[in-house]
DNA sequence: AGACGATCTTCATAAAATCTTAATTTACTC
DNA sequence: GAGTAAATTAAGATTTTATGAAGATCGTCT
């Protein structure tokens, strides 16, 4: 098994590194975010670990550029203390899991090992609110067993909405994730999405999934 | 939370307005530099964005001036891209962030929220009185582990409260933190708004939370 | 290149929820 | 008990959201 990890900090990183060597693991290390993606796009991994915070380039942009190129390799990325954003903002880019520092090295070995059985068996997480399912390498979506066909755009959203499952998410953050940071917007888009898939998706259903909370955003879960 | 805009791409600050209060924060916005100085020096604020490229007064002016003047108040400075001069010169005038542009709301966002926890007892997620909850991130609330849900403003209001728990808050903070400068009051929208609150949070509950003090405002406490 | 179909975006309007005001009742302080 | 201050309500104003349909755009195929 062949690791790439990418982090700055000279010691935290000579550590990792001695613990997973030990462990068995094949340990390449880049110490800032343009030689780790070059690294990550140049040579073959099973298990990526990503530093958020890197000179150059920062995890986040690394996570989105090699997903965007269609890598599938697992992601850890590793995040400061507290910070919720960068634990969404690296979720969003397609990391499969995350860490906050510091962390204890026998935490970092067993995700690690999650990730890596993960690989085998399924190959990628799938998302599910109640009978509802997504599932993002497939790129399907089911609701209690059946099949529902989605655009691109609807897709994007759901699963934007899945990764957030139970949390409150704006029209702008949707905005972000799924068009691009220079749209300009000012109509109504999110709102004519949210209909046709909520058509799609909660129509005809005793339970409804896609909650508005008004004057805030929407949110997916089993309970308003 | 308050927070003073100085802009003058109109349609910039529109989107930048919008997205902060769908966030939940009370936004003023300024479209000159003169504009901006006079806001921030008149009104009071948890924090204050400012473009650097404004008219009639630039940016580092008015960070400079405030300084020299004793206002403690964070201030964000927005830069063009890949101009260090600028970015060294805002720093230096007594910026305590900046960002380039163009940037992703969540970027703008994060760096808000990094600069007010900074300024305060490094928040906690929750906020939390006797069996009441509420999660600003979530934007949910409970008692005693059932949800409630609250309107946007009762929301805000809430929050505010909370967040100052046990002191008093008067009318006029809650005013000047929950609506913006363009709202002339003179009405008793905060008690009305009191009146739903209780309903929500204290009706039909042994042990009330909301407590009125004759004469100086509300408090927030398990104990009259 | 042109035509077709699918998807995306905008617009208009109806419906729903929230906010504000004002009038009335109740509580507090001296 | 008089005079304020606060609580409570309900109705009107305003804002926000839902949705269907028309127009624009994109990609694919011939």
């Amino acid at each position: 098994m062949r690791i790439l990890l990418v982090e700055d900090e000279k010691h935290l990183s000579d550590n990792i590194k001695k613990g997973l060597s030990e462990a068995g693991f094949a340990v390449d290390a880049a110490f800032d975010g343009e030689e780790g993606l070059y690294l990550a796009t140049t040579e073959t991994y099973d298990c990526i670990i990503l530093d958020i915070m890197l000179p150059k380039m920062d995890g986040v942009k690394i996570c989105e550029t090699m997903r965007l190129k269609g890598y599938k390799t697992p992601i850890l990325m590793l995040t400061a203390k507290g910070s919720v954003e960068e634990v969404a903002q690296g979720l969003d880019s397609g990391a499969d899991d995350y860490l906050t520092k510091p962390f204890a090295f026998i935490e970092l070995k067993s995700r690690i090992q999650a990730l890596l059985r993960r690989g085998q068996t399924e190959a990628s997480p799938v998302l599910r609110v109640a009978d509802l399912e997504l599932d993002p390498g497939k790129h399907t979506v089911s609701r209690a067993g059946k099949g529902i066909s989605l655009t691109p755009k609807e897709f994007s959203i759901l699963e934007y909405l899945m990764r957030h499952r139970g949390e409150v998410v704006t029209r702008t953050m949707i905005i972000e994730h799924v068009w691009d940071i220079n749209y300009e917007n000012m109509s109504n888009v999110v709102d004519a999405f949210m209909a046709t898939l909520r058509k799609k998706v909660d129509k005809n259903r005793s339970v409804k999934l896609i909650h508005t909370l008004h004057g805030v955003g929407f949110k997916i879960s089993t309970k308003p």
